[in-house]
DNA sequence: CGTTACCTTGAATCTCCTCAATACACGTGG
DNA sequence: CCACGTGTATTGAGGAGATTCAAGGTAACG
């Protein structure tokens, strides 16, 4: 990685959003509320955070009063070493949970930054308790979510450790439209990419250079189009194939 | 990685060890029952699995109607490529909960298998639920282990995307130390380590070949001394300046 | 138009991998 | 008791793959 740039912090509104018109919920990939969860969700959302691109949500070892889900936009979670060297291990998406961590640690392990502008929903850590307690529905949710962000941790972990520069970068690829997918944001076969090469970089353990190289040999795959923040799937089944494998990814039931 | 052998299955006895007397209670590292709790776990304990070393627990992929802990013994969660290669996700040693994932969704991510005679605590992965509904508690430990285990792999993914051999090795020898200390398992300065190098090899991203070589290095510093399966930790602070930084690790709240 | 962020490319160097061979401990069968 | 097979550890050599350094190039923004 390189340099990192601050942003201009932007706090936003109070309330807006209510849980029951969320637009979210109707996507395929988000299980039913009942009707006491939704009506506990509307109690449970305490208002929203608007944040430009670049701003930090999280900072590792830090703790919070509050857990977050994403309403909108991009954010991504990442290590920094001491050399400076980062790490990202993660993206958030819409219907994501962050922070996470922080409610049942005493503090999160990883930073959260805001990779577009984002609209996330708050609510009170003190309540997740509560939410335990009485809709066990949701509370197996966030033990849902927890085991998924596993899931994916293990599969960044076996591509970085074992893959070849090629079949990284056709994976992150091909994950991150999956979940672009998941979350709503592809029309047709195209979705937008709010990162850079250097994001992409840091995520399958690269250095930008070499990332660059590789990604020009793969765009003479033809697989896929990648222009601006624009980004075009061609043909995802060779696009797997060069990958080496098919990421499971699944439905879900979140939290919202 | 190389070749891999298998070995023959042994399984076990249907009754030992109620949990009310159960050792790792113990230990430092876990928390306090409630009576309650004890006595719900005494009935969600169905039984004990014994199985010997190189035994697969569960295959990547399938599904499993059994929810583990483990007793005593260590295990390790891998996934195997296309290529033939593995990462090793993560180790499992007494206290850590094995196969939620194949109980949250329909299959598990990662295969694991004993790295040494283990006996494994058996829970009907039917009585998940109930454990959510009734023992909020219980429920809230799940989640906490869930967390823990992403926090984890976080880590392994930052010293495989990030770190230079020296401080990967060194990173893994002091997590596992300090693993085997929060079970347990050191004695005075000293533990076993069941594994090889090529299961090292496997975790840190390397070819057991560099893993060998850069061993020797970091031998010469003095910091450890390791034969044949004892390792005894003999300057963890050098050890840790040598890797970089110190990883959280911390306090559990486990569930038995 | 000058600055800034990001993308692109070439060259030299170094890290890590593969291949290959040896060594050692252990268990088995003759 | 020794020959042999197997699993693990060790070491050297040569080459593939990644890194770093260094320079442009382009588009967006004020």
């Amino acid at each position: 990685m390189a340099k990192r740039k601050k942003t201009s912090t932007t706090t936003a509104a109070p309330v807006q959003t209510p849980c029951t018109q969320c637009p979210l919920r109707k996507l395929a990939t988000f299980r039913d509320f009942t009707a006491e969860e939704l009506e506990f969700m509307r109690t449970f959302k305490s208002g929203e955070l608007g944040l430009e691109q670049g701003n930090t949500i999280f900072v590792e070892g830090t703790n919070s009063p509050h857990l977050y889900t994403v309403l909108s936009g991009w954010a991504f979670k990442y290590k920094v070493l001491d050399n400076g060297r980062r790490q990202v291990l993660n993206f958030a998406l819409p219907g994501d949970l962050i922070g996470l961590q922080a409610s049942i640690f005493d503090s999160i392990g990883h930073s959260i930054e805001a990779l577009s502008d984002v609209v996330l929903c708050v609510f009170p850590r003190d309540k997740l308790w509560t939410l335990f307690e009485k809709h066990t529905g949701l509370a197996f949710d966030v033990t849902w979510l927890a085991a998924r962000e596993e899931s994916i941790l293990g599969e960044y972990l076996t591509s970085v450790g074992q893959r070849s520069a090629t079949e990284r970068l056709a994976f992150i690829l091909l994950h991150l439209f999956e979940r672009a997918q998941q979350s709503g944001l592809v029309r047709g076969s195209a979705t937008q990419f709010p990162f850079t090469q250097e994001h992409l970089a840091d995520a399958i353990g690269f250095s930008l250079v070499h990332t660059n190289k590789t990604l020009k040999q793969l765009r003479k795959t033809g697989t896929f189009k990648w222009t601006g923040s624009t980004f075009e799937m061609v043909d995802r089944k060779k696009l797997v194939e060069i990958a080496g494998y098919v990421s499971a990814g699944g439905a879900r039931r979140p939290i919202l």
